[in-house]
DNA sequence: TCAATACTTGACTAAAATACTGGGTTTATT
DNA sequence: AATAAACCCAGTATTTTAGTCAAGTATTGA
């Protein structure tokens, strides 16, 4: 899971979206004025979002794009992994080499903190961030978080084993 | 808050350094072969960990580098933010053209969402991570999380202020 | 002292990702 | 038909990443 300008791009396109598409589609020219992102780059990036199913494109005149879903069912994980090229960072991917090695612990506890930062985003929603329920509605369900998460300790034994 | 390889790079290399640094100062040079990162870059990386004060540099032979402080007092938000160069993300600063406007809206949004992410790597510390106690540590802070959090409604009041 | 060790600094560079430009084609509305 | 929009590419400037190279400086052990 990675975090850049681009993913930022991305969830502040699909939330000036969900604002704005209650009634209407809503062009892209219209989000890259009011976002200040310019057209083109907008264009590429709602080319991965259609493919990724999260918004849907209306052509002709008086078009422009909506949600595919309800604002509370597009997370903001979705959001920037649709976007970002997916990062191998591997390293050892399934290299036999890296058999109980040094290197594959340290980047066992990369995969697993990244692995939560992803969990984390999973339950923001477009939904939430507009409401402004953020701060109660996550801390609701931080107890579930805690038990889904993954287990770090595991992957460690299944390393040593 | 950004997360990318460079952040990668980092952590993974302070968790090799907490790892071994217990006895004695571990050189730069153990650390790119073991985590297969180029020394010079490690160097560049370390130079910044430094002047946040994060790690000592021992010169002379047997020298190298120790943590500064314990693993349980460093955090991976620290970590991240001393090597990244920090961004500005603001996009309307303090001009003010940019007052009740859409794009401070959802400017403010992602912020408020950036902010939650990098306090939730505040709470994670090195220690933690290589005492596999990440699960539960987290879920213990949780609750307090809940409440320390930036609070975007109030962010949302002053701007219509 | 002297030499080995290891950190420090800076300039430079190749490769990748980012952000954008500009040209089109297609589709649907009026 | 004219227009407004999505959609599709090919190219490109900029920035970041990751690394190389080279010439230092400081410290310690023998």
């Amino acid at each position: 899971m990675r975090l850049t300008t681009k993913g930022r791009y991305a969830v502040t396109a699909m939330l000036d979206l969900a604002y704005h598409s209650q009634k209407h589609p809503v062009t892209l020219t219209d989000i890259a004025t009011r976002q200040t992102i310019s057209l083109s780059y907008l264009e590429q990036l709602f080319a991965r979002l259609r493919k990724a199913g999260m918004v849907k494109g209306v052509r002709g005149p008086g078009g422009g794009y909506t949600l595919s879903r309800g604002a509370r069912e597009i997370n903001v994980a979705d959001i920037i992994e649709a976007v970002d090229e997916p990062v191998d960072s591997t390293k050892c991917g399934g290299k036999s080499n890296c058999h109980n090695d040094q290197p594959c612990i340290t980047h066992d506890l990369w995969m697993g903190l990244s692995e939560q930062i992803r969990a984390y985003l999973k339950q923001i929603t477009l939904g939430q961030l507009l409401e402004r329920e953020l701060v109660s509605e996550v801390a609701k369900r931080q107890a579930k978080l805690s038990e889904q998460v993954i287990d770090i300790q595991t992957l460690q034994e299944r390393k040593t084993a």
